[in-house]
DNA sequence: GACGTGTTCTTTAAATTTGAACTACTGGGA
DNA sequence: TCCCAGTAGTTCAAATTTAAAGAACACGTC
């Protein structure tokens, strides 16, 4: 293993970098704080009910569901069982496999959504989008679209 | 109160709010994983350290503190008991205001980051920067910095 | 048809985060 | 001086997240 300098970040790279950390934490708090407040959902447990709603049957396998929530498949098993409880989702076994699990919306659970779903996009649009030109939407999304890309299929960085 | 039909995200914004959304995720999660992996380190702790080590005596103020990394003062409470225990750093009572406390560095804890930080740049090129243009780069900082800038002084948009 | 390997999901305990309450103090006025 | 609204940090309990381990099953191969 090669002990070289590393390669540390310049200037510009720096302000990329440390926009992109201030951002992050602050554009997830701010809606943390905007959906629990108004809707009683957490962020995570709101993207639950998203990703189920935008689907045909309205089902996800759990890890399908872990997937695309990037989170861990312990992490969803407790927020489902708290989506549960509150009627907003159910567990359904999948029949061609015993030991899947289907989470499904619920009526109420697209009730729910219905409700949070006005304020949320006016808290995303004043926190991030609406700051942006529509320029900067698109030079957002190419680039950012590019990193979750790579980071998704886990594809390495074309040699420098 | 309006109950007029919210601006709903186009599909322009739509595939913003997405990018961000999925790199935000996927990169703390590699973030998070390189650090612990390689230092021991929570992203939070090494961000605490860097913090301080960046500032001329090496100590700074627990609100102040909270306040540069966007999180809850008993949150930081509990993460500076677990790295003063861990030795990288020291609380220190504030001369001018006995219910102040400083977070100092210590040497040790300078130690542990020049340790961690190259394999920490590391991991946000190949997540982050090198998978950007600099052009790209520029952008992001240009459009995340104002955003993170708004927020941060709970600034409202300028009427649409 | 039995095996061995890899999946799927849950369980568990420990670590962390959150928000509310609490302690102790500051600073400005009456 | 005394009072009092506001601050600085901590404490506490509850909610959440994580990683590791476990239970049950699928599947290709022999």
């Amino acid at each position: 293993m090669s002990m070289s300098e590393p390669r540390w970040l310049d200037d510009a790279e720096k302000a990329a970098w440390i926009a992109f950390l201030s951002a992050t934490s602050l554009v997830g708090r701010k809606l943390e704080q905007q959906l629990k407040d108004d809707s009683g959902l957490s962020h995570t447990q709101y993207e639950v009910l998203v990703q189920l709603s935008a689907v045909p049957d309205g089902s996800l396998r759990m890890t399908e569901l872990a997937d695309r929530l990037v989170t861990s498949k312990s992490g969803l098993t407790y927020q489902i069982t708290q989506l549960e409880r509150a009627g907003l989702v159910i567990r359904r076994s999948c029949p061609s496999d015993v030991r899947g699990v289907f989470a499904e919306i619920t009526d109420q659970g697209r009730e729910a959504l219905r409700q949070a779903a006005p304020g949320h996009v006016a808290a995303v649009r004043s926190a991030l989008i609406d700051v942006l030109t529509p320029e900067q939407q698109a030079h957002l999304a190419t680039g950012l679209g590019e990193v979750a890309r790579r980071l998704r299929c886990g594809t390495q960085n074309p040699p420098t």
